[in-house]
RNA sequence: GUGGGCGUAGCGUAGCGGUUAACGCGCCAGGUUGUGGCCCUGGAGAUCGAGGGUUCAAAUCCCUCCGUCCACCCCA
């Protein structure tokens, strides 16, 4: 789009292309290969929002770029799937399929258009311009009416050529071993025309056009086409918002926020210097603490740590400053005991319990 | 691109033509003598999205714009 000084500017609408050309612009294809890289940015699409789709959202992805075994499409998928187990994502289902390349795809989308010629009326008006533009995409359309026309189309995964055949075998192998499960879906072909060979969507159990949160696949012909020699590449990325709508959705838990382990109170104005060493202390040694702040009397103070979720509460009064110690009070049973300055760091870090 | 909903304190909402705009949560302060969580009391905090119009009177009705959400559609 322009600018108000008529600029060209362009928003980025995805991840992998990015890194392709970091790829080609640092060299590095003087890496050990394949190079493996990640991202997380924002990513724009010119689009009404509506529920998980927003005119601005957050993708993570991982690349690998430089070699075409199939071990490495397993190991990227591996990698998206371990991560939305470990998020506690469940009920999540992998969808594969394999596109072709260069060599065997002519040959399908041959097939595709020789099946589509004679049903061309039974489709929609956007089916019919893909017929001619992009043909692989009539797969992909969600209107009931090209439904049974669907249906009823060649399967891409009979037209493979041997090697294309050989490497998804080998990608199905590679995950069964991993004991991923999946569920081929000869209509899956994505939105990006980079794709060769394996695609991949991850799709929750919810229905909907905005289900998927994450994919990818190979683009093996990606980084030529970005004037770079010949090299393989396979990635995914994946929708942070979505992902949360998800979590949410599941009611997934949550890691707890960040807490202070000590809060550190003073009794008196004369303490709060030594308070505020006393936190500055124990954070040198790793110990997450804050001092109070301001004229907030001790019972505030209290109840300002409580209300920050503190393990510990740590209190200097007069006599505390005059031995050099503090009350050191353990907030989730209220037992307290005197500890010398020194020991608060061992002492919170061992637990107050003996 | 098409259609619809909603915009009132930090957050969630009530009020839908007529006194100083209400409630919950949160925040702050007190509840006597050095200490939290529950409870009680008090307080701060709102150009009622913006602009224009109707009316004696508008958060409440009308118009325009902006924002936001939802569906269709699309999905570099």
């Amino acid at each position: 789009f322009q600018d108000r000084g008529g600029q060209e500017l362009a928003l980025r609408p995805e991840g992998t292309a990015p890194v392709c050309r970091a790829y080609l612009q640092h060299g590095m294809h003087t890496l050990p290969q394949p190079v493996r890289l990640w991202y997380w940015t924002p990513i724009f699409r010119y689009d009404r929002p509506q529920a998980g789709r927003y005119r601005q959202h957050t993708q993570f992805g991982a690349e690998a770029i430089g070699e075409a075994d199939a071990a490495v499409d397993a190991e990227i998928i591996d990698l998206l799937w371990r991560l939305y187990e470990d998020l506690g994502l469940t009920g999540l289902t992998l969808h594969m399929n394999s596109i072709g390349d260069q060599q065997c795809r002519p040959a399908y989308l041959e097939a595709l258009r020789d099946y589509y010629r004679d049903k061309l009326k039974l489709v929609c008006n956007d089916c019919e311009g893909r017929y001619e533009r992009n043909p692989l995409r009539l797969l992909d359309c969600k209107q009931e009416r090209c439904q049974p026309v669907i249906a009823g189309a060649p399967v891409i995964v009979n037209y493979l050529c041997a090697e294309c055949a050989r490497h998804f075998a080998d990608l199905r192998a590679y995950l069964e071993s991993a004991g991923i499960s999946y569920v081929l879906n000869p209509r899956l072909v994505r939105g990006l025309d980079y794709y060769t060979r394996t695609v991949f969507e991850v799709q929750p159990q919810e229905e909907g056009s905005q289900s998927s949160i994450g994919g990818g696949g190979r683009y093996d012909g990606l980084i030529e086409q970005l004037g770079g020699r010949p090299t393989p590449g396979i990635g995914f990325g994946s929708g942070i918002e979505r992902i949360v709508i998800n979590l949410k959705r599941q009611e997934a838990p949550l890691p707890d926020a960040q807490r202070p382990q000590v809060y550190v109170a003073y009794q008196t104005p004369a303490a709060r210097m030594q308070a505020f060493r006393l936190a500055s202390e124990l954070r040198r040694n790793g110990v997450a603490a804050i001092a109070a702040s301001g004229e907030r009397s001790l019972k505030a103070q209290m109840r300002h740590a409580d209300a920050l979720g503190a393990a510990y509460a740590a209190i200097i009064g007069e006599r505390e400053l005059k031995e050099g110690v503090v009350a050191l009070k353990h907030l989730a049973d209220g037992t307290q005991e005197m500890v010398a300055l020194g020991d608060v760091a061992g002492r919170v870090k061992r637990g107050i319990s003996r």
